[in-house]
Formats: C-alpha cells, structure tokens, sequence
DNA sequence: GGATAACTGTTGTCATACAACTTATTTCCG
DNA sequence: CGGAAATAAGTTGTATGACAACAGTTATCC
C-alpha cells in the first residue's frame, strides 16, 4: 500500500502550494538527509510514482524544480541522479530563506540583537523600492545577526506596514521574520539582490564590529508572491565570517 | 495553422535539450522583447498549446522553467503573469552566460584582452578543484573584461585539458570560452561559485586598474552535464562598474 | 574480436479527462 | 437597494494511459 505521507500533509492548504513542491520537498530532505548519495542515481519515476502514490505528472514537476534548484540532473533515457555538491556546501544564496533557518543548517547556532523597532515614514529612496507614497507607513530595524557567538552580518531593514497590531511589532523579526509575515499575509517568495563590495568603518555597531570594515552588501527587495515589494533591505555581512555560494545553471 | 517554429529548430539535436526548454526560450524572448509586458498575463497554457503545436504537458515544462528563472508567476486557477522586474534589471547571477554576452545584452560592447596562455600542470588546488590528478594537463589563461572600452573584471582561470589540438588553445577564450568548451564536448552547463569582497592593490594590470583596490569576487568551479568539472576560475569585478543582480526565490 | 543488432529500462511528449482554484456575473433575500 | 450567496466560465493542478526517443546492456553475427 503507499504511504500517502504526502498527500495527507496540510501543508498544502496555505496558497501557493501543491503535490509537486511538497513531493520536492520531501525528496530534498532525503537527498540532504544521506539517503540518496551524490552521484547515486534516484528510483525512476514509475517508481516514485508507487512510493508515494502520486501521479507520474506530480513526480516530474518534482524533479524539475529540484533540477532547478541544482539539487538532481534528469538525464534523458538514463535517470535521475544527485548533483555532487548537494549535501555539503548547498545553502546557496540564490534560495530565499531566512538567516536563521541557514546558520542553523549549517550546524551553527544564531542569535538575533535588535538595535532599533520603530514605525514611521518612509525616506524617498525607500517609497521608491516599495512603490508606496511617502505618505504611507513603514517598521523599520536594525539588526546584528551571530553565529555561535560571532557577529557575521549587520541589517537594515524597512516593512510595509499594513496596519500591524502593536503587539506584533513588538515582537517582529527577534526570531524569523518570515515567519512574522506570513502571519500578515505578505511572506515573501522572491527577492531581488544586488551584491556590493564595501569597505567602510561606519557600517555596525558595537564590540562584534570587525576591524576590517570589509563587507559584501546584500542590497535587496522582497516581494510577496503577487508582485508586491514587502521589504527593503540591506544587510552588511562580514566577510570571511560566511560562506557565501551561488549555483548557476543555463 | 500551428507556427511548428519550434519543432523545427535544429537545436533539438544537441544532448539535453528538449522541446520545453526551447519553447521557454523562445517565450523569454518575446517576454525580454516588450511582448509581454510586466504584470500583464501571458496566454493559457490552452492557447499556446495551440499557438506552437505541442502539447499542454510542454508548456507546462517550459511555464514551470521560467517561473523557476524569476520570470513569470503561475497561479492557479488565474494564469501566469510576467514578473514585474522581469524585463529591465534581469540578467541574474544565477544564470551561468558568458561575460561577453550579459554585457551585450546590457547594451554595451565587450572586448577581451588575454595576457596569458599557456598548457601546463596544475597545481595542488587547482588539481583538488577539477578532482584531476596533479599530473594531468591544464590550460591556464589570465583575462581583462572591457565594457565599452573601461575594464570590469580580471579573471584567472585554469581548464581542464582534454588533449586539446594546439590550434584550439590558440584561440580559447578570445570571444566566448562556452563556444569554445562546447566544441571539445565540456560545455559547463552549472556552475557553483562562491562570493567575497576583496580589497586589494595586487589584483589586476595595466592602465584599466582602478585605484580603490575593492573587487567582488566570484571564486567558481565549472561542471558540465555529467558533473565533471571543466573550469576553475577566479573573477575579480571591479567594484561599481557591474551590477550585479541575484533572483532569490522559495 | 569487434562491430552490429536486439532488448530492456528510463525519461520526453502526446491526448484526454477531471479536480481545484480564481474571477466575474447573476441570483436571491433582507 | 445593498450585500451576501450561488452560479458560471476560464485557468491551472493532477490523474491515466500510451507511445516516442534515448541510454545501457546483452546477444548475435561475420
């Protein structure tokens, strides 16, 4: 009998979701998991498809966005097979997670100071990336992300404010602030970085501040997954204190 | 009467190609081409099943591979919409093209000049980075990047030789290096590369060298379709003369 | 022995049908 | 008349079954 674990998985009720993502899902955390090796090749789809009892449809979907995300290599006639560098290094930045959820992949613990929660009116530069009227309201932080115990990135960052409830801005982004989003329906599903190069002893505060004053600059935009800008940041990382990769394909 | 133009192109016949990726080509053009405007709404998967002469499962793929680039959004039950920074900005790190053409797609011209060519051993790193053994051969190439005549990156680069003929090294990497891989069957087709900020006044050469020192550097290992490493390289971006964009998606 | 042919298993594509969702329109009721 | 609920039409998501195209292996032939 199949197991049904994936039909059966609520998850699938928030919108935007369906069987294929999720059936993605499930097999990325097997391939992460060490259960499928790199270089292995994967059970076929006529497989898959009795594993889980799902259609051969869903199964593709699946393993296309997992070959999107360079996780397996779908080879015409032959199989689907783990690309090498999946289980190591593969926290890349071309996936939008939040900083937390990746320093704790990495086996890492994180902590998050807030320097500054306050609401008020948006700068010109940042009506502009939020395509909002100067007028409109936004939360803006400044925050120091660490890593067991290291400072390894300064971020500031502007919201959209939608009329959040005072008790939820008193809490947004001390842990995940993807997760304080989706509770106001504006998760964001896509982001827009542009990658600087800085050098400057006015980015940080205080004693995690490093000497250097060498930075890569995530200058970025979130948006929520009908198009609309959410956040607007621009996060400071330190550099050599994270690793920082980039999968490319064709 | 059905287009049948994508049926009939020829660039079927190279290894991993398939008919939803040329079809996702094809409609990336028209989208980059002010076709499809952003936010507007693209044809039913219907229409276009009938528009090009494939069927719906096609589309779908093709539908799915450019929502996967960033460029559209599938929505359930409403259709799919081109992605409001779709046009403009978009020629994204995540997608491994050559230097040469995302600057001419930026409307600029690109030239090339190489100070280094020559076949020899590599060295411990290079060795560990291509998984080759230090008594293989390699082609070592130092190259500067213009972009209307100001240079925009230094890059160091090692590939992987396969018994190159010498009239080949010859000419490698004068216009694109992709052709040229292409040619002795190694067309990296992925690419995992790493991130740093660098300041430093022993990068680069020559008149172009700019006087800040800053660089971004993309320190990448090339693979191609099986997952054998073809190309090591170092690319030193001079700071402020590249803009450099990163579509992050869930 | 070496090229060739046949066979098997896999992914790619096709056709058709229905489920689930979105959106706009219509209907109904207070 | 206003607003909520039902309806309808259009779209994407999933299921099923079939065959084509390709990769690898095995068997065959000269």
């Amino acid at each position: 009998m199949p197991a049904r674990t994936v039909r059966s998985d609520r998850t699938l009720r928030r919108p935007g979701e369906n069987l294929g993502r999720l059936l993605a899902e499930n097999l990325r955390v097997k391939i992460m998991g060490g259960e499928y090796l790199p270089g292995a090749r994967l059970p076929s789809e006529a497989q898959i498809t009795e594993e889980y009892g799902v259609s051969r449809v869903t199964v593709r979907t699946a393993m296309k966005l997992l070959e999107s995300q360079g996780l397996v290599d779908v080879r015409h006639g032959s199989g689907s097979y783990v690309c090498d560098f999946g289980s190591g290094i593969m926290a890349g930045l071309q996936e939008l997670r939040s900083m937390s959820a990746s320093i704790r992949d990495m086996g890492m613990t994180p902590e998050i100071e807030r320097r500054v929660v306050v609401r008020r009116k948006p700068t010109a530069t940042e009506s502009g990336r939020l395509q909002i009227s100067e007028d409109d309201s936004v939360i803006y932080i400044e925050r120091a992300v660490s890593a067991d115990g290291q400072i390894v990135a300064f971020s500031y960052e502007v919201i959209l404010d939608t009329g959040f409830p005072a008790r939820v801005v008193e809490r947004i982004g001390k842990v995940s602030m993807f997760h304080d989003l989706e509770q106001q329906g504006l998760l964001p599903v896509r982001a827009l970085a542009k990658v600087h190069a800085v050098s400057s002893k006015e980015i940080g505060w205080g004693r995690g501040r490093p000497d250097s004053g060498l930075y890569l600059l995530l200058d970025q935009v979130h948006y929520e997954r009908h198009g609309r800008p959410v956040v607007y940041s621009q996060t400071y990382f330190v550099e050599g204190r994270f690793e920082f990769a980039i999968l490319r394909t064709r």
